[in-house]
DNA sequence: GCGAGGTTGTGAAATAATGCACAATACTGA
DNA sequence: TCAGTATTGTGCATTATTTCACAACCTCGC
């Protein structure tokens, strides 16, 4: 185990599906397992898990293996996920409108605590169990709801300038649905969710 | 150019990149670029674009750069969405239905031709423009769609039974939208969208 | 026609990620 | 107690990916 090495950004991510992978065992009442077991069970090398988890310490005993309830609390908390993150959803059309009833967020600690829109039609109106708020006051709103993490689900032609207002009332990370890159300082990352990418992926190994 | 390297994956990802792009540029009726406009407006180094290119031929002209709509045209042929490909959507729920409407796919030549579900109360109404089929005669059906791609937005209790019928049906690749690892032939391709495992590399840097 | 400035395609170097292989450790049963 | 079997954590070899650096090429203006 190092501290000083950064975590390689694949590590990371798979860290997220072992940690998924661990909740459905504990579901199902396991209580051990081996690195073996998660190569079968997410098709991860074992030894891939065995060194991604070395960059965070040691977690299993050789010989025995893990504690699933163990493991799966100490991925939850290098992920900053075995606490209720809260999250703001801005754009509330088709597809905000489906991850905000995504039962999936919730189970998983990431709870929509605000959604907002630009569109006056929108702004006052119900998704799900929450009241669609002006995008104008997000700053306000968001000095109440301390959120750190976005989801944006608008059209491309308004992601910047929404991009502009979720930074300045303080969100550090951004889940992009937005097929357009987006400008934020340094200190903010952004992900992009794009299905366009994923099915030329797909489309390009057709008859090859 | 090397026909015979297998292309790595990750510059199949950026092709996807790149398309998007230049579709973005043509709209704006700009005619000609070069590299380094690839690496402003994408932000994926002038040489990894150039490298990436590699695999498939020469595109550019030395001192002068590429243009814009062959780019596009070239680039379309290679990733099969340079003609209209159809898609079965499995599963009508809220996620499902956004994706029918994303204007997106139609841009991109991805037309979702048929949707299906297993539950009686869906079979049979109306997603957008399209009838809810029922899922076990999705076979039948797509001998008449004879589509090779699939999206599937069914719950993972579901998931794997649906993909067995998915293959059967002649699908090629999927991608799979649900929470939960698939079994499926080595011929069929599958890629996984998970809205969760890119929250969790978001919430990992929150604060490190 | 020629030099200056710009740009591609690509071999080779550098960097990053993966997977092997094994010492160290733990349990089980005779 | 000890042999046999199982499993971890990690150094190192391998493989994959990115980036550099430069020859070859093109245009323009004088």
């Amino acid at each position: 185990m190092n501290r000083e090495i950064k975590v390689p950004m694949p590590t990371l991510e798979r860290l997220g599906t072992y940690w998924k992978y661990l909740n459905e065992l504990e579901d199902n009442y396991v209580e051990t397992l081996s690195s073996a077991n998660i190569e079968t069970g997410t098709g991860i090398n074992a030894a891939q898990f065995r060194k991604d988890l070395s960059y965070f310490g040691e977690f299993g005993r050789p010989g025995i293996g893990y504690n699933v309830h163990d493991l799966q609390k100490r991925i939850a908390h290098i992920l900053k996920v075995d606490k209720v993150q809260p999250v703001l959803l801005v754009g509330a059309g088709n597809l905000g409108s489906a991850l905000i009833g995504y039962p999936g967020l919730k189970r998983f600690h990431f709870h929509i605590v605000g959604a907002f829109d630009i569109d006056d039609k929108k702004i006052g109106s119900k998704l799900w169990d929450l009241d669609v708020m002006d995008v104008r006051r997000i700053k306000e709103a968001n000095e109440e709801l301390e959120a750190k993490i976005a989801i944006l689900t608008v059209p491309p032609s308004a992601a910047q300038s929404v991009t502009d207002r979720l930074v300045d009332a303080g969100i550090k990370v951004i889940l992009n649905f937005a097929p357009c890159a987006l400008h934020v300082p340094e200190s903010v990352l952004v992900r992009e969710v794009c299905f366009i990418q994923e099915l030329t992926v797909l489309s390009y190994h057709l008859s090859s």
